[in-house]
DNA sequence: TTGTACGCGTTATCAA
DNA sequence: TTGATAACGCGTACAA
């Protein structure tokens, strides 16, 4: 690997013209030595060393990507095609501004922070957060943060947020489920924090609006823990008769609900009607296809990177940025079945 | 950000002092002293500046992990639950063993050297290289390269592959199709290069121990790219009626042809079976569940990046691992349609 | 046991 | 237009 310094001894000059030349500062260079200088840059074919650059000048060109998993959905975490569509774009984005990615997945907010500390990332995208890390966080760093998916971090300094019309785009979804004449619709998911929230609370206003109760039971909690999984399943599946329509909180959980009605002799949409949230890859290709709320997640990454790069330029952005989401009709939801008939192919 | 030299000078004590006590020499440093620089730099959480460290030390404690994408293939690659799964196992371990990971994705392999030669990285792992890169690869960067299913750059110093028994198991799947009493089985891939080549393969041989012909025209090639996919599928499913059984080079592809079977009202397996290769979350979750040959995707990334620290560490490996694989029978292969029955259910 | 001084490769400052 | 030199933060040989 040859330096700058080797360089310039070669070519009987000093380091600092070297430099110059290889930064394009053309006032300060003679024609002469600046094309003699590329020259010989081609031919022993430079690559100056980050290290270096980066200690001298106190950047890093790094941006931090840092996934935080929890610890009941790790598997499901690195499973879900979100993550790597998210990431795709995010990479694309980074390396095309010249920077550089470094990924980091961990469950413990206090070790990504050392992480980039450690790095002295120029900026940091964080994915996965929830709202009591946001304050830890903030304290710690001071570089430009964008969040994914990330409710109440709003007022924090050097926070923006990336999100959805959640809320708006459950509500059209579950307003068009009663549309379809469903009165009893289930809500399933795995929590009730941040994004998961905001699509509940979709889901009830719906409900509301419409004149229909929502009653506790009507959210169906998912342990997607593998170990747990197929319990979870089971008890969902049993209950799931009592609703003619389950609003799932995303894609993952509206297939793997799908399969599982499906094992049990329960027909989609004939016996149940099934939406889901994201619009991936699987619930595209599933058969029925699912009906589903569309996000386009590569774009959440490509602008989640955009706008942490405007940060780090200086310039000012919206402190939170929502994109939209737009309802796919497809096959899973029709109307509900009769009461006396329930769905069942066999028995 | 605080120094070393800061908190020397703060302490009353030598840069040297500081770094021994950060460094664990114990022998090097009094009891009494290294208890106060603990307590300091407890205090004051003293965080490396690992360009200043990596510079001193020329060695970086990073690994790329760069995928090359194929130019037809970029949308898929990223949408693939594959590699997700490969990543997680890839970070994971390389986080635990104390290292850092710089994701890059990109289609020309100059430009992954580049990138990788300024990070001056410990350690590579390439994924998705064909053949003719290997050389380039090689000439370039003298640091040990672990890469993942890439066929034919044994003999390659500094290189390492790890595979699977991608002929084998294809080879196994296969005579199971054929053992269901298939004669007209087709083979499904977008190329016959690396891991293509090898499932290719392995079909070929179950077919000719079997006593069966294979002809140019039982490869059936998709093209993947979005704007060609549709037309691709068409044609295939126009053909796929020549067969009672199509071996997919993989879980996408199977899941998407199923899908794109059902539409055409093709059924699976009554109309037709099939096979894929990899056993991922779609394909598990599809109905009907796919018959596929199972590689454990997470381990493949967990052993890669094993490898890599080993070969860094200076140990000796394998120039070749070759993973296992299993056929997981599930509901998509069964026995051949009736010659009068071509298993439509809407015509 | 502690401290001094230098090198790592680059950029920046300032003088020639 | 060019060059000498300091600085970035850390690790370490060697001296004290």
């Amino acid at each position: 690997m040859i330096t700058i310094k080797e360089i310039a001894a070669r070519l009987n000059m000093s380091t600092t013209t070297v430099s110059n030349v290889i930064h394009g500062k053309d006032g300060e260079v003679s024609p002469e030595t600046r094309q003699k200088v590329k020259e010989f840059l081609d031919e022993v074919d430079y690559i100056p060393n980050i290290n270096a650059r980066n200690l001298a000048q106190n950047e890093s060109k790094i941006i931090g990507v840092a996934l935080k998993a929890r610890a009941d959905k790790y598997e499901n975490l690195i499973m879900d095609p979100f993550v790597s569509e998210l990431i795709g774009g995010i990479e694309e984005t980074i390396r095309k501004a010249g920077y550089f990615m470094m990924l980091y997945i961990s469950r413990d907010t206090e070790k990504i922070m050392r992480h980039v500390s450690t790095w002295n990332v120029d900026g940091l995208i964080l994915f996965g957060m929830l709202d009591d890390d946001g304050v830890r966080v903030s304290t710690k760093y001071k570089k430009p943060i964008v969040c994914i998916d990330t409710y109440s971090i709003e007022g924090l300094k050097h926070f923006t947020n990336v999100g959805l019309t959640d809320e708006q785009g459950t509500y059209d979804m579950v307003k068009y489920i009663i549309s379809n004449g469903h009165k009893r619709i289930a809500f399933l998911s795995d929590n009730t924090n941040g994004v998961d929230y905001a699509r509940f609370t979709g889901y009830k206003r719906a409900l509301m609006e419409a004149g229909l109760e929502f009653k506790e039971e009507d959210f169906l909690k998912i342990r997607p823990k593998s170990d747990e999984i197929e319990e979870s399943l089971e008890e969902i599946c049993r209950r799931a008769m009592d609703y003619t329509a389950i609003m799932c909180v995303s894609d993952l959980y509206a297939v793997t609900l799908m399969s599982a009605l499906t094992d049990r002799g329960i027909r989609v949409p004939e016996g149940i009607s099934i939406a889901g949230f994201d619009d991936n890859y699987m619930g595209s290709m599933y058969r029925p296809a699912l009906t589903t709320v569309h996000q386009d997640i590569k774009e959440k990454g490509v602008v989640s990177a955009q706008t942490l790069l405007k940060r780090i330029k200086g310039e000012k952005t919206e402190p939170r940025i929502i994109l939209p989401t737009r309802l796919v009709i497809r096959d899973t939801v029709t109307k509900p079945r009769k009461s006396s008939f329930y769905g069942y192919s066999r028995l």
